[in-house]
DNA sequence: ATTTTTTGCGTGTGCGGACACACCTAAAAT
DNA sequence: ATTTTAGGTGTGTCCGCACACGCAAAAAAT
């Protein structure tokens, strides 16, 4: 070769295998550096010959139709990556149930795969697969829902705080002074719930700009949403309660369960912001009961989560530790692009 | 092998090479099919040991900044298939000059690239280097402007139609009944521009939806956009011969050279609706003079458009004729999301 | 001073597929 | 009947890299 060694030798310094003399180490990597040398990704998998297992634990997407769509774009991910000799592993757990989680992480690691992916839906059972992984020095990600100063790789998904933020701009071109806008919990245990107080926050923080319009805020929660009797008569309570109501925020997907439960006409007057592309909100979207739906951009979530970690593995790239994905704005007139949307990518 | 035959037969099979007895073929085939033998790309391309030659027809970056951004996404997209053996050459054009697209297309020609990608900006021009590309049997893709019925492989790029019936939604939330809503074409030979044509369709369709609101659509030309001085006469001229005007959309790039002749009280009050991320609008966003952008995800035109051409190339999959992209909408509050977003992808 | 161990480096093989080449057989041409 | 041609098939080499192996020289142990 150029540097007058042979390929072993070079192979030894790309690899750190030890056992070169340094002054040749040294030479090697000016030799490189000056021919502008990069490794030939292509045929080092190729020589490799191994697989990767990547494992996924996300909730069951039978059961919530929203974690179809990360699921969606995993798989898109591991078709484009397959012939790399990446491996899908995918786990699903209940996601109403902690203890399924923990079941379903448990089972994960019995045989330790070399690269985790997960949704960390329940903080205290997520910061343990989270240990669990760093013992055994497992890469992972997270998407969909933050858990800070981890020893993840990267989390992908959206920013809470400002998807409040958003929700706040866009009820407020529909609301003039003295009105009222509701924010609207739907969840079980929300107190607690991390990226449902950053929106609230946020959707706070926007309206606190515009003192002067007298708009006024009202929190509301109900967990019992399951029940449609229960949540028709909170909802009827709520509405009649605040007469200039023009504005709901549902901080999740389930706008569509709160404008099941009040008439048309009201929903058709009072300006919905929900979450999600899920086929219920779509309906009322594409009848005006749903104004405006923000996209946290599930597919993305998992086909990048997945990207991520391939190139981590593969050492192609270095990863981002946060990886913000767009709060895209959906209104009836442009949902069809983000439904067909397909990532027409490698491979 | 399982067929009994040997892999320099299998080859031809999969080359279809000829010279393989029938009922040979029909039993590889067979074994094949019950393996779910899939051709392994990474080798395939070691093997190959070939180049492509890629070759790129836009608009010059340095005269329109919209232009860096597909550009971009070309690049990044050359880096994620490079190790397959893709290879970029770039051609620029004067986006005002038919003579000068001319003369680079001839250039590009003269030593003839494996794939085309470029921007039909004029439609004659265009037509004769669609068809020089049909003659000489190089496959090719268009961004950004669509002509139709084409030889073309695909079209990737926004809905002209669309993007005008969503401005004329967004505008719709800000005005009241009795209101007008001016649709302004700052372009130069406006009337042939097809696309413009498009959308301005799609804008008077959407507001035909709602008759009862007598909402007036105004529609302007203005050529010389470039003096700015005529530019603020010809648009006091507009703002005095209506005095509802509340509605203000742009059909292409230049919502601020507008937004720049009119005072900024005058701003804040009109609703403005324009399109692309570019430096000028973006001020004119965050000050709240512009309301909504609507994105082209012009770096995504260009990402998958060259992606498109490696999947036809190395024939991994085949790709859709027409490929219409998000159109997003862009306010203050999740302008940075898209401004950041880079696609994290292979290699 | 001789043997053993360590260090440093080159060689050889294989990953899965592409393609050139050689070979054999049967049909066509002479 | 012999030669030519075409149809059909197997073999070998190479793509760029990873890794096991082997060998020499230097260092350490005896």
């Amino acid at each position: 070769m150029r540097a007058g060694v042979s390929t072993g030798t070079v192979d030894r310094v790309l690899h750190d295998r030890g056992k070169v003399a340094p002054e040749v180490k040294q030479r090697v990597l000016e030799v490189m550096e000056e021919l502008g040398f990069e490794r030939n990704v292509i045929a080092s998998t190729l020589a490799y010959n191994r697989t990767w297992r990547i494992a996924t634990l996300l909730p069951n997407y039978k059961a919530d139709p929203y974690w179809a769509q990360p699921n969606a774009g995993i798989e898109q991910a591991i078709r484009s990556v397959r012939h790399y000799g990446i491996v899908l592993e995918p786990y699903y757990f209940d996601m109403l149930s902690p203890a399924d989680f923990v079941r379903k992480a448990a089972k994960l690691l019995e045989n330790p795969p070399d690269a985790v992916l997960f949704a960390p839906i329940f903080l205290k059972e997520s910061n343990e697969l989270l240990s669990s992984c760093e013992e055994r020095g497992i890469p992972n990600v997270m998407i969909n829902t933050n858990v800070e100063n981890t020893s993840s790789l990267a989390y992908i998904g959206q920013d809470s705080y400002q998807s409040g933020v958003l929700a706040g701009r866009l009820l407020h071109f529909g609301l003039n002074d003295g009105e009222t806008a509701l924010l609207l919990n739907l969840e079980v245990g929300s107190h607690n719930a991390l990226h449902l107080i950053d929106k609230e926050r946020g959707f706070r923080d926007y309206f606190s700009r515009f003192p002067e319009e007298k708009i006024s805020i009202v929190k509301a929660e109900f967990e019992g949403f399951m029940d449609k009797r229960k949540l028709r008569r909170f909802m009827d309570e709520l509405l009649a309660g605040h007469p200039r109501l023009q504005g709901l925020f549902v901080t999740n997907s389930r706008a569509y369960k709160a404008i099941d439960t009040i008439p048309e006409t009201v929903a058709q007057r009072i300006k919905v912001v929900g979450f999600d592309l899920i086929a219920p909100n779509l309906n009322h979207l594409k009848r005006n009961n749903i104004d405006f739906l923000i996209n946290q951009n599930p597919f993305e979530q998992g086909y990048l989560g997945i990207i991520f970690l391939f190139n981590h593995l593969l050492k192609t790239k270095p990863v981002e530790k946060v990886q913000y994905l767009p709060l895209d704005i959906v209104v009836m007139e442009n949902v069809d692009y983000y439904l067909r949307r397909q990532k027409e990518l490698i491979v």
